[in-house]
RNA sequence: GCGCCCGUAGCUCAGUGGAUAGAGCGCCUGACUACGAAUCAGGAGGCCUGAGGUUCAAAUCCUCACGGGCGCACCA
């Protein structure tokens, strides 16, 4: 097992030894049944085994009293200060905090890239791609969950080693454009004085977004006559639309904190002719048949509910098969693998994704696509109704502005990403302590202001002793520091942001708690000084921590 | 009907096969002439939807129900 910490260290140190010491009884080969863990709650040491557990059907010894036999057995050490047996067989280990401690010269020597690791990615190459919403109007709140949730995953694959890429697949091709254009001629017309919602057609976007759209190609085209346009400008007109809504959503995300590397064109794709020949290479594989006269891919012979359509009868192909090509695109460009983030309504999506992929030879386990759960927005008790189709539901930028960016990235990141959960406006916009990301926000101020103090102070620093702490306050800090590097790691391996907020407040609590019961600057020199480098260090870790969420952590609140 | 996601405290949600299932909010008690109370200490509140199974050990894994959501187009 690598390890990428102290704890991970510790946990390593403790499997080896006890290794050692079943080997010493006569049990040998029984390493990998060894786990090391954190306890689930206090009072049970630093770290605990549940081997005796594990092994006893090898042993034949009941488990408390193979635990009490390696427990008294165990010579102490620099790492471990103590070992107990205890409950049903459990052995409870308590680190030496002079060890501990170390870690604070640790995330001082590295600041904020400590907790940072190559060794889980080995820079593998990640392609995530997210939110890739459609050109044809504003983006909404899940789109935010999206957006928040994959910036924030490409974030942290970095920081644990892999080189992730953050992509945004534009649909800019197909049937829709020719109906956002429609929905511009209309729009147009009606700027003319002409009345089109009586006979608005129902597979046009009847979103009032449109009209701006409207007005600003009228600004921009004043030569040109409405009268004359008929369908033949559908394509141009909804060209146009596409461009400024991307234009928009590029500038909603960035205001968001979040950036792509591409954004990935639909039309790149079909003047490559990259849809044919996928098509071409299902056919040659022998995975396409005809029947009434489209041309099916045979996708249930790799997993799918049911065949699907890629050439329709009319001859023109189905959106799935330029999905396909920009598939077989990622994996081609080499990466090792493909994260898809997808909205709540796209279940039926992935079996047809995953069977093309494997048709085409790719390796489907590869292929990860994550199903973002659906937003329902409340204020208070009451649920906003969102309907895209009438054209009444809140923007992405209304809710960012609303809700602050830290806030709504807060609320999104805090949860597993497939759940479904409600975002509270009200709630979220509240800016006190009923807001969960002032609570970590506030430790790191409530930092800065004990290190504006000291400085003001000007008095000189004396040596770092470090043996000063070892307080259970101070001890949790430390243990803390010594785990976030594994938290990242889990976070990025498990495709699980939530974790990190969830260790930031339990990392902000353990700090509150400490401000509470020690004093740092009144204390004499050699205790404030070890106080000061351990609350720098948990400065630092909350600082990288929020930075990886896309948070800010500002000075002063 | 079929597939996928979700059922954990009053609410919103964590939870890695392990000991007495956690956090925030809400509710109840206490703590500031202050290194910032946007905080802290404590309390009440649970048949982890249900029934079987696997295991020394299940909220967690398996099966089947039940409840909620989302998908099941020659739309994108």
């Amino acid at each position: 097992m690598a390890s990428y910490s102290r704890f991970g260290e510790a946990q390593a140190h403790i499997v080896q030894s006890l290794d050692t010491a079943l080997r010493a009884r006569g049990f040998d080969n029984l390493k990998s049944y060894i786990e090391v863990d954190r306890p689930t709650e206090d009072g049970h040491g630093d770290l605990v085994s549940n081997v005796a557990l594990k092994v006893a059907r090898f042993t034949k010894m009941a488990p408390l009293a193979l635990a009490s036999a390696l427990a008294a057995d165990w010579n102490d050490d620099a790492v471990v200060e103590r070992v107990e047996a205890a409950g049903p067989g459990f052995l409870n280990f308590t680190l030496n905090t002079r060890w501990m401690a170390e870690v604070v010269h640790q995330v001082r020597a590295e600041g904020a890239s400590y907790g940072r690791t190559t060794a889980a990615g080995h820079g593998d190459r990640i392609l995530i791609e997210f939110v890739s919403a459609n050109p044809v109007g504003p983006m909404v709140v899940v789109n935010g969950r999206a957006a928040a949730i994959g910036d924030s995953l490409a974030r942290i694959l970095n920081a644990a080693g892999f080189t992730a890429h953050r992509e945004f697949y534009v649909n800019d091709g197909g049937n829709q454009i020719l109906k956002l254009g429609h929905a511009i001629l209309l729009r147009l017309q009606e700027l003319q004085g002409r009345d089109v919602m009586s006979t608005w057609p129902d597979d046009v976007y009847p979103g009032e977004y449109v009209i701006s759209v409207a007005t600003a190609w009228r600004a921009e085209h004043p030569d040109i006559v409405i009268d004359d346009l008929d369908e033949s400008s559908y394509e141009l007109l909804g060209d146009y639309g596409a461009k400024k809504f991307q234009q928009q959503h590029e500038a909603v995300l960035r205001g968001f904190g979040v950036e792509f590397d591409r954004w990935y064109h639909e039309r790149e794709l079909r003047q490559a002719l990259a849809p044919e020949a996928v098509i071409d290479r299902l056919d040659r594989l022998g995975f396409m048949e005809t029947k009434d006269g489209a041309r099916w891919f045979l996708s249930e012979k790799f997993g799918d509910d049911k065949n699907r359509v890629m050439v329709k009868s009319d001859g023109t192909m189905t959106y799935f098969v330029p999905d396909a090509a920009y598939h077989a695109d990622k994996f081609d460009r080499g990466y090792h693998y493909v994260i898809d983030l997808l909205g709540p309504d796209h279940h039926g999506y992935v079996g047809r994704m995953r069977a093309v992929v494997k048709a085409l030879g790719y390796p489907p386990d590869r292929l990860e696509i994550l199903i973002v759960g659906l937003v329902r927005l409340m204020r208070g008790e009451e649920l906003v109704r969102m309907s895209k189709r009438k054209g009444s539901y809140v923007p992405l930028e209304d809710l960012i502005e609303e809700a602050g960016v830290d806030q709504a990235r807060y609320f999104f990141l805090e949860r597993a990403p497939e759940t479904p959960m409600d975002f509270d406006l009200d709630l979220a916009k509240l800016r006190d302590s009923k807001n969960p990301v002032y609570y970590i926000q506030y430790a790191g101020a409530r930092i800065h202001g004990i290190l504006r103090q000291w400085r003001d102070l000007g008095e000189p620093d004396v040596e770092l002793d470090l043996a000063y702490l070892q307080s259970p306050h101070e001890r949790q800090l430390l243990w803390l520091l010594a785990r976030y590097p594994d938290v990242i790691v889990r976070a990025a391996m498990e495709r699980a942001p939530q974790h990190l907020p969830r260790y930031l407040t339990e990392l902000a609590s353990a700090f509150h708690g400490f401000y509470r019961e020690q004093r740092i600057l009144e204390e004499a020199r050699g205790v404030r000084q070890a106080r000061l480098a351990l609350i720098e260090a948990v400065l630092v870790v909350l600082g990288s921590g929020l930075d990886l969420l896309g948070i800010s952590l500002p000075e002063r609140m």
